[in-house]
DNA sequence: AAGTGGTCTAGACCACTTC
DNA sequence: AAGTGGTCTAGACCACTTT
């Protein structure tokens, strides 16, 4: 829509890049160069080599140029989220228990007891994860109506640390479900299945919360995507 | 190391934010504001506001002002390639098979014949996955030497499409394994084991490959991150 | 020495939002 | 009308790379 100079010329660059009139490792025409050819300032070529640049087509070089570099399709962005669209999460159990097994590794049995809530994520009536969320527990705190309300984790910790300040270590494995996860997501005692964990680690590196969600059959598969978009479309 | 006014100020107002002195949803000195305050121009001050806006931190509102936006975590960036550091990998097989099944499904039945290449990663002298490879066969290419060859999926295209226009959709999930890979990875036919696809889309959104990991015990998670970095670490 | 990208300035006009 | 971000210009000086 907007015929904006930068937009522009990063397209026409871009296709050049696509098309193959510019190879990888190939350099690209300089700032001078473009800016005399499309009759606009050196400025406004950097805002259109910047872009290309953020999109990874290009990388410059100081005193040398901007070098044309092809994605290698080793980086996935991956989405995940409690709250999917469309379905419905069911409480089944809130409790305060000693860590042990992975949680006690992954909190590093840095407190005696940790709140463990377990829900399910129910789709077209039939429960397809079981997820549990594992929290410290600090004395003197109201635990149930909060760790109730709140289903992001990011809020979850809001109050105890700023939000910002927060990472997450995402991993996907197989284990066998135990007897209460296999009754809950109708499995056989024992049965392989796919697991997502989380770590909540705060600023400081401390692991401040950990989540494990089992994976049912029906859930379906954990989706990334990598490659080169181009207006916002693959 | 450099003393860049714009890095200096995106430093001073990013540490605002994270401390918690601007939080979410709070609007951001204006840049001209800044740019008096700091002695310095406008577009240094822009500059500094966009990598803020890059980071994620805030959003800019045409007529109002930059918004401060904690993020949510819900975007992991994950790692995946064919070559591992310090594994090796054996080849198993190498033919010429008629697709059927997910293989059919992935390609769409677009050709009669695909090449499939069947390998392990080799990890302390245990195979550790179990790595399938579906390519359309085209008449009169040599096959063997070829695949045999490319170890990376962009390589191995491209010579038949601008590698630049393609992308990978990548998928994790759970299957029983057939008695061939069972065999391989040293489980019971049937045992149910993580499993990576990735399907691989040319430009014009044809899937031009298939490959499939049957992820063994041993290998370990797939791992993602998310979070907010500072100066290039989390 | 010449050319490149990297930073920075001091203006200008426009589109959008708020009062 | 006033303030905001969005675009754009025509210069300037610097650091780096190549010749």
């Amino acid at each position: 829509m907007p015929d904006y100079i930068y937009k522009k010329i990063a397209d026409l660059l871009r296709k050049d890049i696509l098309s193959g009139k510019y190879g990888s490792e190939d350099i690209m025409p300089s700032e001078n160069t473009l800016a005399e050819e499309y009759s606009t300032s050196r400025v406004t070529i950097r805002k259109s080599f910047a872009i290309l640049a953020e999109e990874g087509l290009i990388k410059p070089r100081h005193g040398k140029g901007y070098i044309v570099q092809h994605p290698s399709h080793t980086t996935f962005e991956l989405e995940f989220s409690d709250l999917e669209t469309g379905d419905a999460r069911h409480y089944h159990k809130i409790t305060i228990v000693e860590p042990d097994g992975d949680v006690a590794v992954a909190l590093k049995d840095r407190t005696k007891y940790v709140v463990m809530t377990r829900s399910t994520i129910i789709r077209n009536g039939k429960a397809v994860t079981c997820d549990e969320k594992y929290i410290p527990y600090r004395r003197g705190e109201p635990v149930v109506e909060k760790e109730i309300n709140y289903v992001e984790f990011p809020d979850m910790f809001a109050e105890r640390f700023p939000p910002v300040s927060m990472w997450v270590r995402l991993e996907v494995a197989t284990s066998a479900a135990p007897r209460d996860v296999a009754r809950l997501l109708g499995y056989a005692e024992g049965q392989t299945l796919m697991v997502v964990r989380r770590y909540i680690y705060s600023g400081n590196a401390e692991c401040v919360g950990y989540t494990k969600r089992w994976v049912g059959m029906d859930y379906g598969p954990i989706v990334a995507k990598s490659g080169y978009m181009v207006n916002g479309r693959l």
